[in-house]
DNA sequence: GCTTCCTGTCTACATTATAAGACATTTCGC
DNA sequence: GCGAAATGTCTTATAATGTAGACAGGAAGC
């Protein structure tokens, strides 16, 4: 219980640690180096190393043996949900149906200048900005900033984004979907993400920005997503196509056409990470509304 | 340079407020709250206000003028080398041809578990392991440790390795490269890492883990890498296909097509932060070696 | 039994973060 | 010009964190 706000260094040793633990790459079992070689390692004292050990026996994440050391406990990967990559967005249509969502603002707002432009919109124009939080067994894994303009906000209600993927309402309201531009990357939690994913601040999260248009060229759609990447991670099948000169790597468009042997080609990455919820000290008590 | 590891406030309100700067909920060239109305606001002393507020200004994202007070910057994103998520792998290639390789490590090992198992290694069988990290313009942006198989390993030297990329050398060595399964999450740096890629301890990184198979469905790479999501993030075009009821996301597989209006079609993600790369105390001299 | 390496625990001390306030200086609107 | 409000720069005090070292006791190999 006496969780109170860690000490700085020891916090991050301690999620450092947690991350090698729950990637696999310290693997259970096996002992971690002593309390010495740790402070040595991190240029910190044993008593701050201490301290991140004590959190990570309190997450039951390891086992300390006085005399013999201190080892990490068993069955702690979870293997996250694996989005394919070729099918992002189908996949989270999917998931809409039979995951949670929590609506956590909707607002008709002045765009940051960076959306206006990535939506094309004229100046001044307004957008209509929602945040949702999607949970899977009640366990939140991703955060959801989306920017809709004005005019193709208005034809589906709060109500609706509170039940149903805005993509399944933007077609549902005639609107075109057609291409759309992605990129990922890396950042790490502030304290409004951190507590909406029950996550520590400081946390390492994957970050996707999509752009979607319609057929015109005009922006439909713009995504900012935040995942806990112990919960939810990309995976793609490439297949190396080309002559000898140039060849390269494409992605295999259909994963569909099963195969069978495919199992046994599991990949076993440092994504795989653990259970363990952790909640802070949640106050998540706005909803859908009306 | 006395840059510090951040106090504990000081450093939750300075994330606080780069959220908000970086998501453009405090618009380039506005003025946030004075100092002391932040400090009421948060409940902290001015002191600690102005920590945050030193450290958002060493960043760049802040403008102080005395008597006027703190204004957002304009500007403040510098665009990461972009791979298209496509095409990654040809996308190291080409690139291992203009930036630099520092090997950090080759040896044989016993590998790890899980590398044992994607790679549908007998037991006991060893592993050519290769650490390297890969520059562009003498900045690090990637640290890439690569598993093959001992008997794979042996047709090429270190020497090789240093200076052309992995994949070559297996295709040079009549390996047929045909397959691959990849994953994409996110961590934080550890010590190692954080002196590779010349950043602090703590920082977020892109986590890009790679099995490479031959026809036959052996096991001949395991790629684990991380990336400065700074200088390097995914990119992807998508296009929606199929029927109405089943529409999914597609890859745009060849990106070759010149598309003339996709200029405009800019996105400033969140993943574009800051330029500075605040260094660590760098003692980076180990080096190709032979 | 002995040595060695490990964790558990304690003490005293150094460093750093935060708070609270005073005061100078700049900018800007009046 | 004057004053309000802002940042810049001090001071002093207190609390929170981190460091250093010593010592006890368990575990394992010899």
């Amino acid at each position: 219980m006496a969780d109170a706000v860690e000490p700085l260094k020891a916090r991050r040793i301690y999620l450092l640690l947690r991350e090698r633990i729950l990637n696999g790459e310290l693997e259970p079992g096996s002992r971690l180096p002593g309390e010495l070689s740790l402070a040595a390692d991190y240029g910190i004292s044993r008593v701050t190393v201490r301290r991140a050990l004590d959190t990570l026996a309190s997450d039951g994440l390891i086992d300390r043996r006085p005399g013999s050391g201190t080892f990490v406990r068993e069955g702690n990967s979870v293997q996250p949900i694996v989005a394919d990559l070729s099918n992002v967005l189908s996949h989270l249509v999917e998931m809409g149906r039979r995951t949670g969502v929590r609506l956590l603002s909707f607002a008709y707002v002045n765009p940051p200048e960076s959306v206006a432009v990535s939506l094309g919109l004229e100046p001044g124009e307004r957008t209509q900005r929602s945040i949702r939080v999607r949970l899977i067994d009640g366990a939140p894994f991703s955060y959801l900033v989306t920017h809709v303009p004005e005019r193709i906000g208005v034809t589906y209600s709060e109500a609706d984004l509170a039940s149903m993927p805005l993509l399944g309402l933007l077609e549902r309201s005639g609107i075109v979907v057609d291409e759309a531009s992605q990129s990922i990357g890396a950042t790490l939690a502030g304290p409004d993400i951190a507590e909406a994913l029950e996550l520590e601040i400081g946390s390492p999260l994957l970050s996707l920005t999509r752009v979607v248009w319609d057929p015109s060229g005009q922006g439909v759609e713009h995504l900012h997503a935040l995942y806990r990447p112990d919960r939810y991670s990309f995976h793609m099948d490439l297949v190396r196509t080309g002559a000898a000169g140039a060849r390269r790597w494409n992605p295999v468009a259909k994963p569909v056409i099963a195969r069978p042997e495919s199992s046994k080609r599991k990949i076993k990455g440092p994504e795989s990470l653990k259970p363990k919820p952790r909640p802070m000290r949640v106050s998540n008590q706005r909803r859908t509304s009306t």
